[in-house]
DNA sequence: AGGCGCACTTTTTTT
DNA sequence: AAGTGCGCCT
């Protein structure tokens, strides 16, 4: 095959975008207007086009999205595309850094997660008590957006914590204290990956033009995503390189980690040798889907220009569903999907759209209790659960004995060693670069059990796989663990650690191993998993763009969550919300389904809380009236949703006849 | 003093 | 599901 194809399957305006030569593009694409077709079908026209594949880098999000287009080009071009490097950003600089030790100045390094960020945190931020002063969390998230935006403490302080302001100092002394001990242990956090490649790519043109050479062309995308650490990436780059950068304002739902509008809205300002593209025909959506779409944007303050126009023509009128608690809606929902079974459709062609994973968290209880087999994408990580984690620390501390985050770990799991003594024997460990010496102060008496350090002596005497150590560790540590997860779904916990061994049997070095997973994290629910396989998809709206079905569900469209209560003192912040609405309605290809419900207790309590002076009632309050007020469904014109509320008796009258016919068709029984 | 178990709260979004 | 606080035990 050819691209030749795949260019015929573009409208005009597409093919201009794929085969645009001349320079640096930026093509502005609506939701559902075939951008990730464009991306796939440049990088085949370039390719044939006499482009060596491994002269193109793609850019982009998630390891989901990379593999895609490499793959759906690889359809297209068979061998031809061998050598087609797709990547997120961080997978990307970390090869730039490990093909280039010397010249970065780290010839070691471990990469660290979120987690061991909080850890190192919570270590230095000490006991003070919450309340007037950020908790570890919020220190890391502060001091991840000052990297991510370039700006300094002072001024992210004043953006998105004023109240904590008054705290400069000794914030900024626990992130001194962060970045020396991060030093100390050759640690990487997500933010170092990117800034040490930006750093040096700008501050030294010989290592510019090395990275830079080894390309003819970079494709960006979901380039409003990106953030200005992410262009100090790209620009200096463009001396050598040509930027094809695809994204859309409207989606922009990333602010929270820094991502900036003028990497889109300064494109041209910025490389003044370039050109501006845009793709408005949607080709995934009915009209009435997109007319709700297009109503919510334009009921923004913000003007995006921007009105999607469907390929397909008319369809279904969007359904809003208004319910009287969370547990009703979840179950609805389920009944929903059964009776869409029943008729005939697939699983597969269902997809739940959740703005928090703990939100989903009734959509999920009902699809079990009914038995709907789903995958949640925005989950929890596989590797990030607990008992995951306990038994990758003891593989971390083979990799680096000098990994501190890896040791507290690994010792405070055995009985009669805590915090504090943990703390002397890694204290001791880290003044010798050596396992074997490490081992021996564990063998010093009176530092607890005897297993200890055993376990790390049998451990490293394993030759091969990863797969192996993994195995021979849960086998060593499983009465331990049993003791600590006794009461906490134990049996389920170790069935995990079989898929875990089978995810490291491809890796033969460990710290490879935990790199590759801790740069693109595989949710829990993905394991056992078949692709393709028949099942719903429940999914956090962060984690949905780019995918789309058939019928989609936006869940808990409420007042106080659509904007959630935490961000009506901000107008950015309602923006920001208003479009992750706007990307999940624009997900659904036929059927649009709102789920909502009629009073958030919740959000009432929380606005309540953040305000203890006030009186409030609901009635007449200040913030609760705020909430009401912000709502994005608010005026919503009729003719764009029809609406059903529902009762508790019609409710349980409809799932009394879905289950009967149920039980005809396949048996199962739905009680 | 340090560790441990129990009861209690608390959930934004991600590389 | 995991973090925090508190009192009890070694």
């Amino acid at each position: 095959m050819s691209a030749d194809k795949l260019l015929l399957e573009l409208n005009p305006s597409q093919r201009v975008a794929a085969t645009h030569l001349k320079n640096h593009a930026l093509v502005l694409a609506g939701a559902g207007c075939g951008k990730t077709k464009t991306i796939i079908a440049r990088a085949a026209f370039l390719i044939s086009q006499g482009v060596s594949p491994d002269r193109i880098q793609i850019l982009t999000f998630t390891r989901r999205s990379a593999s895609e287009i490499v793959e759906r080009v690889k359809t297209h071009l068979g061998d031809s595309s061998q050598g087609l490097r797709s990547s997120t950003f961080h997978t990307w600089c970390t090869s730039i850094i490990r093909r280039a030790p010397t010249a970065f100045g780290f010839k070691k390094f471990t990469v660290i997660d979120r987690d061991d960020q909080l850890q190192l945190f919570k270590l230095l931020r000490g006991k003070r008590a919450s309340g007037n002063f950020p908790t570890a969390a919020q220190i890391c998230d502060l001091y991840s957006f000052a990297r991510n935006t370039r700006t300094s403490l002072d001024a992210t302080l004043k953006k998105q914590s004023p109240n904590y302001y008054n705290q400069k100092e000794p914030i900024a002394s626990i992130m001194k204290e962060y970045e020396l001990r991060k030093r100390s242990r050759n640690y990487f956090d997500y933010d170092d990956i990117l800034d040490i490649v930006a750093k040096g790519i700008n501050q030294h043109e010989e290592l510019c033009k090395w990275v830079g050479t080894q390309f003819d062309h970079i494709l960006v995308d979901e380039m409003q995503d990106t953030n200005p650490l992410q262009w100090e990436l790209l620009e200096p780059l463009t001396k050598y390189v040509k930027l094809f950068c695809v994204g859309d304002d409207a989606q922009s739902i990333y602010g929270f980690r820094g991502a900036d509008f003028k990497n889109v809205h300064s494109f041209q300002e910025r490389l003044p040798d370039s050109t501006i593209l845009r793709l408005e025909d949607n080709y995934r959506s009915t009209q009435e889907i997109l007319d709700i779409s297009n109503w919510l944007l334009k009921s923004s303050t913000i003007n995006y220009d921007k009105k999607l126009k469907s390929m397909r023509g008319f369809g279904l009128i969007p359904k809003i569903h208004t319910f009287s608690n969370e547990w009703e809606e979840g179950r609805w929902i389920a009944e929903d999907l059964i009776k869409r079974r029943v008729s005939g459709s697939l699983w597969k062609n269902h997809m739940i759209l959740v703005r928090s994973s703990f939100s989903a968290r009734t959509v999920e209880a009902a699809l079990l209790a009914k038995e709907i087999p789903y995958i949640f994408i925005g989950g929890t990580k596989l590797l990030d659960a607990a008992h995951v984690k306990d038994v990758l620390s003891v593989l971390r501390l083979i990799g680096n004995n000098q990994d501190e985050i890896g040791w507290m770990r690994y010792l405070t799991l055995w009985s009669g060693v805590g915090e504090v003594k943990a703390g002397k024997i890694i204290n001791e460990i880290l003044n010798h670069d050596n396992t074997n010496d490490a081992i021996s102060t564990l063998e010093t008496e009176g530092y607890g059990s005897s297993e200890l350090a055993s376990v790390i002596k049998e451990l490293i005497q394993i030759e091969g796989s990863v797969s192996k150590i993994i195995s021979k560790a849960v086998k060593l540590m499983t009465d331990m663990l049993a003791n600590k997860y006794k009461n906490q779904d134990w049996e389920k916990r170790q069935r995990d650690f079989s898929f875990v061994e089978k995810l490291a049997e491809k890796h033969s070095s460990v710290l490879e191993f935990l790199e590759e997973y801790i740069l693109d994290p595989i949710f829990n629910s993905e394991r056992d998993r078949i692709e393709n396989e028949d099942i719903v998809t429940i999914i956090t709206i962060h984690s949905a763009k780019g995918t789309e079905r058939e019928v989609c569900y936006v869940q808990n469209v409420s007042t106080g969550s659509y904007p959630p209560a935490f961000a009506i003192n901000d107008l950015d912040d309602v923006e920001e919300e208003r479009r992750v609405l706007y990307v999940a309605l624009t997900r659904a290809k036929n059927e649009l389904i709102i789920t909502r419900k009629m009073h958030n207790t919740w959000s009432y309590e929380n606005v309540k809380k953040s305000n203890p002076n006030e009186e409030l009632n609901v009635e007449d309050s200040g913030d609760n009236n705020k909430l009401i007020e912000s709502y994005f469904l608010n005026g919503l014109p009729e003719q764009l949703a029809s609406e059903d509320v529902h009762t508790n008796n019609v409710n349980s009258l409809r799932s009394a006849n879905i289950n009967q016919k149920l039980n005809i068709e396949f048996g199962i029984d739905l009680s």
